[in-house]
DNA sequence: CCGTATCCAATAAGATACTG
DNA sequence: CAGTATCTTATTGGATACGG
């Protein structure tokens, strides 16, 4: 008899979801796929352009990119959007829900930071560092301290400003500053998380306030 | 000349990281593939064997669920445990830092739950719902309302107790309890998030605390 | 019954080349 | 620069079959 396996009836034909009704569940059929979440997180501080992107994420390939920016876009999650001239290049940029999603990002990083497996020496992103400010910062270290910190990194500078226990990150330039960084995400990271000293970054302005803002980002003990 | 396109040098053979000390990535790393995130909530309330968490985990095969949990398990986020005698049984169940994944679960579903895409009228497992109730409690809506209450879901019982603005669910057999609902995990679901009249579900006991219980847990506004 | 191991077909991901 | 096309490889799901 001849085999007929090839026309097994398939109970979901062209869909791959969990079939669950668990609002979980849902969360991973909408950013669940690999890359996702790390194209949102490099959305999370304004629009970006496609090669930007591709360069941010280590590894990414054209086509997958392609893919998940259309995905994301297809489920609210991010807009095409066209700068205004004299740029008018065309950008992927978080819509508003899509922005809702940084409490995820944060929760999941925040968590694995306690993973023992984890490899800091990894190339990271401008975006990576400047969200992990937004999420590690310990309002009990920092308690009245106020700053304004300029953050130079590479091509793209932040601003972090801490005040009243609180701290906002975001892309531009500050109209007014304490202090600017000059360094590698790399190098910033490595100053905050791993303990290097701070003259392993350039710092113009007041150093004292810089030396405490860097102290405000404590990350947890390792599980193991 | 020849192919030799199947030793092409691959820069990580036989692991497909992301390659990026973000928190995230490594996150990603840990619980990112298919279907470990929903068999760590299948453990979030207790150990559980193979056969039920494949039971819960509609549409997953034995094959990759087996896979997830060595997975986790070498990573240090599931063991393998053997329940005491007389039950003797092989059991799954999340580590400490396994559990510290309870807040991720929690933004991630309740993210989702704005998603004009959710389809609530999918199979949904006990262990969700619970869950849910602990994510979507809303602690205004509370006040100082007290109650606890028991659920009869399936073959296992659960218990959630309100009080003091906080809600605290596990499974066992409370002391006492001020109600007792007998349901499937969907109606439940139903009454709780759908709107369903509450007797699509029994309730044995304080039928005015039950009925008051079931409106502290808000679904946020769709987002389109 | 509780899993494990193996095969196969369908998809998703990765690498690379190419086009407007 | 911004993707698309094409091809190769890896992962997934489904169906058994197997050992305790």
């Amino acid at each position: 008899m001849q085999l007929e396996k090839t026309t097994k009836p398939r109970q979901k034909e062209g869909k791959r979801g969990y079939g669950d009704a668990c609002g979980l569940a849902h969360a991973l059929e909408l950013i669940g796929e690999r890359w996702a979440l790390l194209v949102m997180r490099e959305l999370m501080f304004g629009p970006r352009r496609f090669s930007g992107l591709k360069r941010d994420l280590p590894g990414i390939s054209a086509n997958v990119l392609a893919q998940r920016l259309a995905e994301l876009e297809e489920r609210g999650l991010v807009r095409r959007a066209k700068l205004p001239p004299p740029a008018s290049v065309q950008v992927y940029e978080a819509t508003e829900w899509g922005l809702e999603a940084a409490p995820v990002l944060g929760v999941l990083g925040k968590w694995a930071a306690r993973s023992p497996l984890h490899d800091p020496s990894l190339p990271i992103s401008h975006v990576s560092v400047m969200l992990s400010l937004q999420t590690m910062f310990e309002a009990e270290l920092a308690g009245d301290f106020e700053a304004t910190g300029r953050f130079r990194l590479g091509d793209v500078t932040y601003l972090a400003e801490v005040r009243e226990g609180r701290i906002d990150v975001r892309r531009g330039e500050p109209g007014q500053c304490d202090f600017t960084v000059t360094a590698e995400p790399a190098q910033l990271a490595g100053v905050v998380y791993g303990g290097a000293p701070i003259d392993a970054i350039r710092i113009d302005g007041d150093l004292a306030l810089a030396k405490r803002f860097v102290t405000l980002f404590p990350l947890p003990s390792k599980v193991a």
